[in-house]
DNA sequence: GGTCACACCCACACACCAG
DNA sequence: ACTGGTGTGTGGGTGTGAC
């Protein structure tokens, strides 16, 4: 700071100015302190703009930056439908008028308990009436006191989470959901790539399908993924003796490797060795029809174990064959002699030649196989790309077409043409359906959890349309039980069932459809290890005070939530 | 125009099977 | 035991539209 600050241009002497100037050194430095003169923590999401300012603004002025994001304010432009989110404004303005200023006044989404505002979370309800009772005949829920009361106070700002359904960002990621997509890989590594993972994960998440949680890890979580567990072969968690997981050194590699040039030479130059030793001088270059044993492939695998038997085996059959063992030894060894890179053999499977052995049996295949490798892959990379060009001109084509017979239909009043829209929404509605190997909704949906009502809703999965409508309707914040009836009249959840689900969520509105969703889809009740939803284990957990056990939770669920779980506990609800 | 979420694509690694 | 045929889904993208 320079003595010329404008703000103490009338200091009439040198002392006077020296005092100043101390004090307001001291007032930068302890700007983000609370009244226990500790520092203010705050979270700022990865990938917020300016975070680097922003961290280095909180540090240099007496504040923390928290890496986890359930510590702290949450300072981010962007809204969290699942906390209080801070503009970053907030953060400039105080340390530009040297002064802490008020937070309140830069949240994003207040939760001031209005009635009207989009925010509603029940912890409060009546304790008379069916709904009260909070049990489950159908999980290993610890059983509950028959009569429990459902009495929360309500005015502990402390432990309420600021829930809100607003939604910014085309339902963006949270931190918390970055979060979550991070462990798990970190607990399957080896299955980083598959999609299959993905849409796992997209199951506990509920907001957004495989593929983009998919596109979000590669885009922008994986530069991040500084350690993984250990795992077994088999994907398993390795424990340590304490039954912690272990951290694995570096990345386990993936389900599947690609074939690189070395891989292609060691596998060219393997099976020569093999023909010259088996047929000596009668050895035929480059030929096409040559049978090895299994043997020669299980040997392969076991000195170069990065891939299997069959892996090599096909790689034999449907690379090194049609583009000629000799011919790829050469290619290889004079790309090393003159100092380039060789590449990969690529472009030989389906669409491109291998349609037929006959082809490459007859030598056929040579007047498609460039003079150099590389010709050849350039070759089918450009015939891709024109492939794809041409492709998309059709589907533009394809689209103005169906276009201009809908406006012709409409304009010679044979209403919409045919079929088409309603087959497609028909495709989008059975792939919005569609999920890997769903347990029968006969097995788990018994008569203590649905009613008939329940089954009106075709296919099953709409029925949380319903729950979301009938949750987004507006609530005495005290009164649970006009919420639990609507869902019984209205969605054909008993009940029990429904006090449930709102115990599990600790009354969170907005969790009510999600879990609804996710029991439907896995059979789950209540729905394991998900943010939010809590679960007879989670509470054993929580009674347990493990470290590592609340560690896990604080990952899961966050602190504000054990918190307010904790209160929930401490009221005998669950 | 840039970024993001989401859908979709496709070569090919790996596996299985009937002949 | 070996073969060719082929299925599955990974791995690494690209296309599209909303914001």
């Amino acid at each position: 700071m320079s003595s010329d600050d404008g703000g103490f241009e009338s200091a009439k002497n040198s002392d006077n100015e020296n005092i100043d100037q101390e004090l307001l050194e001291q007032t930068i430095a302890n700007l983000f302190l609370n009244n226990q003169n500790e520092p203010i923590q705050f979270f700022i999401p990865a990938n917020e703009d300016d975070r680097e300012n922003l961290v280095n603004l909180i540090t240099t002025h007496g504040g923390k930056v928290s890496d986890d994001a359930s510590i702290g304010y949450y300072i981010s432009k962007n809204h969290d439908p699942l906390r209080d989110s801070v503009e970053p404004k907030f953060i400039y303005d105080s340390v530009e008028q040297k002064s802490l200023l008020k937070i309140e006044s830069y949240k994003t989404f207040p939760n001031t308990g209005n009635e009207n505002e989009n925010v509603q979370h029940l912890v409060s309800f009546l304790d008379n009436g069916d709904g009260a009772n909070t049990t489950t005949n159908t999980t290993e829920q610890d059983s509950t006191t028959g009569n429990t009361s459902l009495q929360l106070a309500t005015t502990n700002q402390e432990v309420q989470p600021a829930i809100s359904r607003s939604i910014v960002n085309k339902n963006g990621f949270t931190p918390q959901e970055d979060a979550m997509i991070i462990d798990e890989v970190r607990r399957n590594p080896n299955r980083r790539s598959t999609h299959k993972l993905f849409d796992e994960i997209a199951l506990k998440i509920g907001r957004h399908t495989g593929n983009s949680i998919r596109y979000r890890f590669r885009t922008h979580l994986q530069a991040s993924l500084d350690w993984v567990y250990l795992t077994d072969e088999a994907g398993n968690l390795i424990l340590d003796q304490d039954g912690r997981p272990k951290v694995a050194e570096g990345l386990p590699s993936t389900v599947k490797r690609k074939f690189d040039a070395k891989d292609d030479y060691d596998l060219a130059v393997a099976v020569r060795e093999n023909l010259l030793e088996k047929h000596g001088d009668r050895y035929e270059r480059d030929s096409k029809d040559v049978v090895l044993p299994g043997k020669f492939f299980e040997t392969l695998a076991q000195n170069f174990p990065h891939h299997t038997k069959s892996a090599w085996r096909d790689r034999y059959r449907k690379f090194v064959i049609p583009y000629g063992i000799d011919k790829y030894i050469e290619y290889y060894q004079e790309e090393e002699t003159n100092g380039r890179i060789p590449e990969e053999i690529k472009n030989f499977t389906g669409k491109n030649l291998y349609k037929s052995s006959k082809r490459y049996r007859t030598g056929s295949i040579d007047d498609q196989v460039g003079e150099t490798l590389t010709e050849h892959n350039d070759q089918y990379d450009q015939q891709r790309r024109r492939a794809n060009a041409k492709k998309r001109k059709q589907q533009q084509q394809d689209a103005n077409n169906l276009f201009a017979a809908a406006d012709n239909d409409e304009i010679s009043g044979l209403g919409h043409s045919g079929n088409f829209f309603d087959n497609h929404a028909a495709a989008a509605v059975a792939a919005a359906n569609r999920i890997n190997s769903p347990p029968s909704p006969e097995d788990f949906l018994t008569d203590d959890l649905v009613t008939a009502k329940f089954f009106e809703f075709q296919p099953l999965i709409s029925v949380v349309d319903k729950i979301t409508e009938i949750v987004n309707r507006s609530y005495q914040s005290s009164d649970a039980e006009q919420l639990i009836t609507a869902l019984y009249a209205e969605a054909g959840i008993q009940k029990k069932f429904g006090t449930f689900i709102i115990t599990s969520v600790c009354g969170d509105l907005i969790l009510i459809p999600k879990f609804v969703e996710i029991f439907l889809k896995t059979g789950e009740n209540p729905p394991q290890n998900i943010h939010g939803i809590w679960t007879p284990r989670d509470d054993q957990y929580l009674k347990s005070e493990i470290p590592e056990r609340l560690d896990y939770l604080k990952r899961l669920h966050g602190a504000k939530r054990i918190e307010l779980r904790k209160t929930f506990i401490t009221n005998d609800i669950v």
